[in-house]
RNA sequence: GGAGGGAUGACCGAGAGGCCGAAGGUGCUCGCCUGCUAAGCGAGUAGGGGGCUAAUACCUCCUCGAGGGUUCAAAUCCCUCUCCCUCCGCCA
């Protein structure tokens, strides 16, 4: 959720909200609703403050002034609570349409879509095609099995199998092992979630198509752990030595992917349901920068690791998503492709989500709102995608150095 | 699934229609005292929104798990929900 304070304040705010490709009439009629709604709330507290005086009086006046009191005050009741109404439809009305309104962009995100991100820095070579793509090869070794997946749930489900399940397990032990050594405390979350945890962790109403209901609606199948992993201190005031707060989320993750029809079809590049590694952070908010780039490092580190060629994208303001001030896509080399593809990203929210988590920082100026920000260690599913095309060697699978104590395996040959 | 009990400030815990944003204690902060430490003594100590401000101050509203209701007046009475505890059943 939005500052409506400093949208009204603060210029550049509003910019960087604009910048979201966010209609300027709808600020304005957000801000021209919430001016009522602030003079109607004075109206209301006006009249509250006389009603509550008198029903004060009452307990010790004399008893025979007493109908007269209460009659005075049960009319300043009935006055009341038609203004009230009226504020609460005025309130209602403000927060609606404030919920829809993005997180403004910072001023060094680029202007511009999903073809406007800025190259910052490309890393390591880049490779000709394998002989197989990474679904032709995952089949050769049976490390994927998508035939009777998509009987049994439907297109975009497959099933891990063999040595496969194994590398699946090294990897998120090797993430998290660097990831615990950073100070994160890992965390298995739920991965069922209430609509107001979907609200609160600021994914409704923007992004409510992409995810799945159960339980007749009562509950939510999260796309990431970032949800539950952003209740963590949810109403808490934290105090500022202990930040930054560092988690780092294990959990399988379910997306719709509505509007992907005829996207990436091939393997398990994406899927509705795949495992992650996600970290997730809470930083004061003149923090929240360096924190940002420490997060960055921690991807590049993994993906360095691994051996992989990869950019990192500055996303432009209109492709950051609601949430986001600004986005770090980590990119890496898909030979099949010829091109760059995304792996993991990297966001600050700033306060966005602390708003209706209620998450602040207790410091030496006072209390405030936290900043959060994410970021993916580790989508095990499409980096095993990678890991697939970059590391064939004559139909076998190499298996990366970092990965070999912990899968307990060197290659896979072919069947 | 059935039957009960409960949720109060950083924490423990009283309060059972008005004098309650809330006794008392612990903790914390400041001061006094004090070879040092401990103890003792005194004072202070909830959060959030809105208004006004350069910012304080100040005014005002809201908050006793959440949301509604009754009443002139609700921590206190009623309803719904969430969570915790005990007992029974069931499953592992």
């Amino acid at each position: 959720m939005i500052d409506l304070r400093r949208l009204r304040t603060d210029d550049a705010y509003r910019r960087g909200i604009e910048r979201k490709r966010v209609d300027a009439n709808v600020i304005d009629e957000v801000l021209a609703l919430d001016a009522d709604a602030r003079e109607k709330r004075q109206a209301v507290e006006d009249l509250r403050s006389q009603q509550k005086a008198i029903s004060k009086e009452i307990g010790g006046a004399a008893p025979d002034q007493r109908d007269a009191k209460k009659a005075e005050a049960s009319e300043l009741k009935d006055r009341l609570k038609g203004v009230e109404d009226e504020l609460t439809t005025l309130e209602d009305r403000v927060r609606a349409i404030a919920v829809t309104i993005p997180n403004p962009a910072d001023d060094d995100v680029p202007d511009g879509g999903e073809d406007d991100g800025v190259v910052l820095r490309t890393v390591g070579e880049t490779p000709a095609a394998p002989a197989l793509d990474h679904a032709a090869f995952a089949e050769t070794l049976g490390f994927v099995e998508t035939e009777h997946a998509v009987e049994a749930s439907g297109s975009r489900f497959a099933s891990l199998m063999g040595r496969a399940v194994l590398l699946e397990l090294a990897l998120v032990r090797w993430v998290t092992d660097r990831l615990v050594a950073a100070g994160f405390t890992p965390v298995v979350p739920p991965v069922m979630v209430r609509e107001a945890t979907m609200e609160e962790a600021g994914f409704f109403p923007t992004d409510r198509s992409q995810v799945y209901e159960v339980d007749g609606g009562e509950l939510f199948l999260v796309g990431t752990s970032e949800v539950p992993l952003s209740t963590l201190h949810r109403g808490e005031r934290l105090d500022a030595s202990t930040l930054p707060r560092r988690y780092a989320g294990i959990s399988t993750c379910f997306r719709r992917e509505a509007g992907t029809y005829g996207k990436d079809t091939t393997g398990i590049f994406r899927v509705h349901q795949f495992d992650k590694v996600e970290m997730f952070s809470f930083a004061e908010p003149t923090q929240s920068d360096a924190e940002h780039e420490q997060l960055v490092a921690i991807e590049e580190e993994i993906i360095s690791g691994l051996g992989l060629p990869y950019r990192v994208v500055n996303i432009a303001s209109g492709d950051l998503g609601a949430a986001a001030a600004k986005k770090y896509d980590l990119e890496v080399w898909l030979p099949s492709e010829g091109r760059y593809r995304e792996l993991t990203s990297c966001s600050n929210y700033r306060d966005y989500s602390a708003r209706r988590l209620g998450t602040r920082v207790k410091g030496d100026g006072g209390t405030e709102l936290v900043h959060t920000l994410n970021g993916t260690a580790c989508a095990v599913g499409r980096t095993l995608v990678f890991l697939f095309e970059h590391y064939q060697e004559n139909g076998a699978f190499i298996v990366p150095d970092v990965l070999r104590d912990l899968a307990g395996f060197d290659r896979v040959d072919p069947k």
